[in-house]
DNA sequence: CAGAATCCAATAGGATACTG
DNA sequence: CAGTATCCTATTGGATTCTG
């Protein structure tokens, strides 16, 4: 176990982001290729965070994920779990009652996608305040000078 | 410095998203109010970022981050920009020289999103092959049975 | 060079009605 | 219950033109 200065974790991030950029911003690269774009598009939509939040503590039935995502439309719910079921996120299992539910879990993949998620929102919690204050301060400045 | 079984970090997450997702799925809170969402909206979209990780190597005049990001136009480049110094992720200096040069970087705050975002890049890297396989699979699935 | 303004096309996504 | 199908609106974002 290493000593860990205060700021390299920054450094490492720093590397390991630049490092990844490099590789597909040059210019002859078509950037529809680029994996992180397409898995960063998916995560990007309105929906796919929420409903992997909501099944990170369990299974969960069609009907229950859209009372504790109040505002999602059917077709929206059942779009977005149609992606994630098709990229392996999550797996589905129809129970032959009548009538009948289906219920959706996380897979393994889906599983590990918890853990940066988690960083990403712990950050955002942490960060809500000052991204609130330099929004005012921004709008407060840009209103002074018309 | 405790032990770390393999589960843990798992566990970790898990607990955190969920207690974070009780917070705000009660049927009666305004979903528009969820800080999560706001920051993760602004994060899901189609250039942020791409930004932060261009700027994350060092800063960038305007036209230098167009040719890095050679498929984004002006106008989301700028609009993007805009918004990012608005949530104070980054700062924007104008130097002038004629005709005038910008240069943005990361602010402090901007500095911090770099840890999670590259945990999350680099969860899309490993994962990618998972995921082309398991929507190659689908579709397959999906093909033979009409 | 670094934008702002305008116009327009594509897509995301909501509301509703229908099905097994 | 768990969807699908259709319609329609709002938002996103590209292309182009104009400015200091």
């Amino acid at each position: 176990m290493v000593t860990r200065l205060p700021g390299d974790n920054l450094r490492t991030a720093q590397e390991g982001l630049t490092a990844c950029f490099q590789g597909w911003s040059g210019s002859d690269f078509d950037p529809a290729l680029c994996p992180v774009r397409g898995v960063l598009d998916r995560l990007g939509d309105k929906w796919t965070t929420l409903i992997v939040i909501a099944l990170a503590a369990g299974p969960r039935r069609f009907s229950a994920l859209r009372r504790e995502i109040p505002d999602i439309s059917k077709r929206m719910l059942a779009q977005t779990l149609r992606d994630l079921e098709r990229d392996g996120l999550i797996s589905r299992e129809v129970f032959p009652t009548k009538p009948p539910s289906v219920e959706y879990r996380l897979t393994g993949l889906g599983e590990s996608l918890l853990e940066p998620l988690n960083a990403l929102i712990a950050w955002a919690q942490a960060s809500q305040p000052d991204i609130a204050a330099a929004r005012h301060a921004y709008d407060a400045a840009a209103a002074v000078e018309g």
